[in-house]
DNA sequence: GTCGAAACATAGCCTTGGCTATGTGATATA
DNA sequence: TATATCACATAGCCAAGGCTATGTTTCGAC
C-alpha cells in the first residue's frame, strides 16, 4: 500500500492547508513573544523582540509593521509594542498550544532539549483536534 | 513557571532551525510527490505535479527548477522530470517520515484524516531524534 | 543644556513562492 | 500534411521575510 491514494484535489487541500499554517506561524511567534516579554520585562523593545527572534531589527520591524496590519499589536515608537486583545489571545493560545506540544513530546521520549526545538516549528501546524489527542494522552499517561 | 526561560541565544537558534526547515519543506514535498508520480504513473508531467501540489503549472515549473539548481532532479521538456539518486534518497526518506508520522498521530488518538492533513505540515519539523521516539513508541503500541 | 550612544525608522536590495497572461514547442488527428 | 490542442516555458507582477546601510529620535551622562 502507497499509503493513501488519494485524489489530487485532496492531496492538494492538504499542501494549501499547510502553506495557510506557515503563512500566520510567524505571528505566532511574534505575538507569542511579545507576551512573553512583557510578562519578563515588563516591555517588548524591537531590539530585544528581534534578539529573541535571531533577527536583524528592521525585520522585526517589518515583521511588527505587519502585525499591526493584522490588529494584533500596535505601538509606539521608542516606546515598545503592545498587543491588542486579539494579539493577547493569540499569544496565549499558542503559548499553550506549545508547552502542550512540547511535553508531550517529552512524554512520548523525546529528549527536553530536542522537544524545544522540534516544537518550534511542528506546534504551527497542530489542529485543535491533534491537540485534543496530544492532551488526552498526557492525562492518560499522566 | 514560564516554561524553560532559555537565553535570547538558545531562543534565536530554535528559531533559524525552524526557518531553515522550512526552506527545504518545499523541496522535500516535491521529491516526494515526483516519486510518487513515477510510481503512480510511470512519469511525472509538470502539470500533474502542479495539480496534486495544488498550485499553478508556473509555480511547479518554478519549483522544478529550484530542484534542478539543488541537484535533485533532472528534467527534459515535454518529456517530464526525474529524481536524480540524491532526489530519490531524498524522497524516500520523506517518505518514510511522512508515514511514520501519520501511523504515529492515529496511534496517540488522531483521526485519520486530521492525521494525513497535520502531517503534511509537521512532517517537516520532526528531527531524527524525534521520529525514533516516534518509532519507538509504535512498536511499544502495536 | 549639550552631545554621544543607543534605539528605532527608512530605503533599497535579494530570494522564495504565489499568481496571470501569453508565447512556443509537440502531438495527434482530420 | 496542416492545424488545433495540449504541455510547457517565459515574462512580469506581488507579498513575505531576510539582509545592509543609513537617517532620525530619545535619553542619559556630563
Amino acid at each position: 500500500m502507497s499509503t493513501t491514494p488519494s485524489s489530487p484535489a485532496t492531496h492538494a487541500h492538504r499542501f494549501a492547508r499547510a502553506r495557510a499554517a506557515q503563512s500566520v506561524a510567524l505571528l505566532e511567534d511574534y505575538a507569542e513573544l511579545i507576551g512573553d516579554l512583557h510578562a519578563e520585562m515588563g516591555e517588548a523593545r524591537v531590539a530585544d523582540i528581534a534578539a529573541r527572534m535571531g533577527v536583524a531589527q528592521p525585520t522585526a520591524t517589518k515583521a511588527i509593521a505587519r502585525l499591526k496590519r493584522e490588529g494584533l499589536v500596535t505601538s509606539r515608537p521608542y516606546r515598545g509594542v503592545f498587543l491588542t486583545d486579539a494579539g493577547a489571545a493569540l499569544a496565549d493560545r499558542v503559548r499553550r498550544r506549545h508547552r502542550t506540544v512540547v511535553a508531550f513530546l517529552v512524554a512520548v521520549g523525546v529528549p527536553a532539549d530536542v522537544a524545544e526545538m522540534d516544537a518550534e516549528g511542528i506546534e504551527h501546524h497542530v489542529s485543535d483536534r491533534t491537540l485534543s489527542a496530544f492532551e488526552g494522552f498526557l492525562l492518560g499517561a499522566g
